[in-house]
RNA sequence: GCGCCCGUAGCUCAAUGGAUAGAGCAUUUGACUACGGAUCAAAAGGUUGGAUGUUCGAGUCAUCCCGGGCGCGCCA
């Protein structure tokens, strides 16, 4: 699935070798062409060389000759001078070797722009980031980890590259459980209930709901009036209902501060915002022609579909009975997308488990042509987060484990290292790394593997020093921190010199760096274009790795004064790298740790 | 029964149809009065669940199997 808006930039700033050699290449590639055929040179990394163009194969096979003499071609055709050399090998495979001085030059204006890179697009959409969605009076499970994690780490980079944002809970707040909710919290007192939610005790507080109209009649009838109540308006209702709305987002805006995800109230777009649309849903369904009734009920049939019968399967808009449903307040909420807030993608961070749904919702407003191009939706799915025993995590007690308590531990744990290994730093400061560590660590097991897939939640190998993991790109940027402050200790006393001119060879790791370095960009245009964070990670991670391989085979502030202004500048812009791309995964990295 | 997703080293995971499938952990071997060793260098570890096919080229695409997970009409 491409993303052509994604793929669209503004120029300003290119720092990518790999894109100017590929714009460089694309002249020669079309003289050997001829004629308007269009061929792209396909400029990748490579293992080989510094990069790999392929496209002479796909041209070869276009203009029916050998790939090794379109390639030669190609090579001939050329003009690189003072950027890179090229180099036919394999099956017709066009290998690139970057000029040092223009890798210096490319360095250079990396560093000194405040993008590091980052292309903007040109022509940024409105775009709706549907998100984390814990219901009221529920407690939030680890499955609201996953959407929370992920949906913030895509609202920050949607940003970054300058898409306009606009972020939206979609909230459980509407629905039958909240006549039995109401009317527990009636029996309880507002008082007493408001204590028990303040402190977050959701879970007691539905279990004890639910427990009371699983085992009374009356609890249950009453519950049920209370559901008429509510939907018919009734003032004193509403007042309890928006009594527990309130108690249950302050208490998860609390969280989110903690874990330092951006929504806030401003972002509510609740189950109940959509309630006055939902006959405007089914009437303008039935304007398209698009209503059908079925055992009583008021259906969609999207094609293709099928139920366990092999009968055509419905997206149910009015049930039996008159009520509406979940699928009419998704097809609401996309209504209310495209038409009032005009965005033009529609970004689900939901689990995979509700991915026909999805599929159906969208369907349905396609065809009713409301949801028509540009404007499109994107089911942004992923996987459950699996025990030791690659089984969905559960607590011992056999329930889904509390997110707070997730956090609680994470932080905790991270504490406590910090404390063991850095037992000189003030006790505050052991706290406040502990938190950054723990969180990050956290969320970066989440953000760092493929979110289709089930990923198994490890205290210890998400916490570990060593490895793919949060800590390790942190304590990589402390490191770096902790030698530009001896760095600028010493300048103090001897300026530095400048890192301009023709320098000494760069060795291995020093080019090895910069390349990583050049490739921000990429990384997080190719993050957004899956709408995989786990992309970001893997760059990070790659770079954090050619910065220690650069750190323990060259002396930074030991070496003599050229070579010295390059690798500062080098740590420099690794740092800015990493502390830019952990806060675009919603991870802070501390100056010391 | 139908549909969707997943299956890659002992373990946890990468790999926009490109050469010899890469990392980390664990294992083994090196490097410490260090610009922060919370590290680095290296070794070993693979029939990418299986089989056909498409392609100059398949972990990736198609078809069919085998495993596992999740969905499949009035809950959200």
């Amino acid at each position: 699935m491409s993303n052509e808006w994604v793929h669209e930039y503004d120029r300003p700033f290119m720092a990518d070798p790999l894109v100017i050699v590929e714009e460089l290449l694309a002249p020669a590639f079309a003289a050997v062409a001829g004629g308007d055929m269009a061929v792209d040179p396909v400029v990748r990394p490579s293992d080989r060389a510094d990069a790999q163009a392929n496209g002479a194969l796909a041209l070869a096979k276009q203009l029916g000759r050998k790939p090794r003499e379109v390639a030669d071609d190609v090579v001939a055709a050329a003009v690189l001078t003072g950027k890179a050399t090229l180099e036919v090998a394999g099956p017709g495979f066009i290998n690139v070797t970057f000029d040092e001085g223009f890798l210096a030059e490319q360095l250079a204006a990396l560093t000194t722009d405040d993008r590091l890179g980052v292309r903007s697009v040109p022509n940024p959409q409105r775009v709706v980031v549907d998100y984390s969605a814990p219901n009221i009076a529920k407690e939030m499970h680890i499955g609201h980890l996953r959407t929370t994690v992920i949906g913030d780490a895509l609202v920050r980079i949607l940003g970054f590259v300058g898409h306009t944002v606009i972020r939206e809970n979609h909230v459980g707040d509407w629905g039958t459980p909240f006549g039995m909710l109401i009317e527990h919290l009636i029996d309880l007192g507002e008082t007493e209930a408001a204590a028990g939610l303040s402190v977050g005790d959701l879970d007691g507080f539905y279990k004890q709901a639910r427990a009371k109209f699983d085992s009374s009649e009356t609890f249950q009838d009453r519950a049920r009036k209370r559901v008429v109540l509510l939907q018919g308006g009734d003032p004193e209702t509403l007042r309890l209902w928006r009594l527990l709305v309130d108690l249950s987002m302050k208490y998860f805006n609390r969280l989110y501060r903690k874990i330092g995800v951006l929504l806030t109230d401003d972002d509510l777009a609740g189950e109940s915002m959509y309630n006055d649309l939902l006959p405007e849903v089914v009437e303008r369904l039935r304007a398209a022609g698009l209503l059908q009734q079925s055992d009583g009920a008021e259906v969609v049939f999207p094609p293709g579909y099928t139920n366990r019968e092999g009968e055509p399967l419905p997206l149910i808009v009015q049930k039996r009975g008159g009520g509406f449903n979940y699928g009419t307040s998704d097809l609401a909420c996309v209504l209310d997308r495209v038409e009032r807030v005009k965005a033009t993608l529609l970004l689900y961070v939901v689990g995979a488990p509700q991915s026909q749904h999805l599929a159906m919702v969208f369907d349905v407003a396609a065809m009713a042509g409301w949801l028509q191009p540009p404007a499109r939706a994107v089911h942004v799915a992923f996987g459950n987060v699996l025990g030791s025993d690659r089984k969905m995590l559960k607590s011992r007690e056999g329930e889904p484990v509390r997110f707070v308590d997730v956090v609680d531990e994470a932080i905790e744990r991270a504490t406590a290292s910090v404390r063991e290994k850095n037992p000189d730093l003030p006790g505050d400061e052991q706290t406040d790394i502990g938190r950054m560590v723990g969180i990050g660590a956290l969320k970066y097991a989440d953000l760092s593997t493929d979110r289709i897939k089930d990923y198994v939640f490890d205290w210890d190998r998400m916490l570990a020093f060593e490895g793919n993991t949060a800590p390790y790109l942190q304590y990589a940027h402390a490191r770096i921190r902790s030698i530009l402050r001896k760095g600028a200790e010493a300048e103090a006393q001897t300026p530095r010199a400048s890192a301009e001119g023709s320098g000494p060879t760069l060795v291995a790791q020093e080019r090895e760096l910069i390349l990583q370095l050049l490739q921000f960009d990429a990384a997080i245009h190719d993050t957004l274009d899956r709408y995989s964070p786990h992309r970001l990670c893997t760059y990070l991670f790659d770079l954090a790795q050619s910065f220690t391989s650069f750190y323990e085979a060259c002396p930074v502030l030991k070496a003599e004064p050229r070579t010295r202004a390059l690798r500062i500048r080098l740590c420099e812009q690794t740092a800015r790298v990493l502390a830019q791309g952990l806060d675009l995964l919603g991870i802070e990295a501390p100056e010391r740790m």
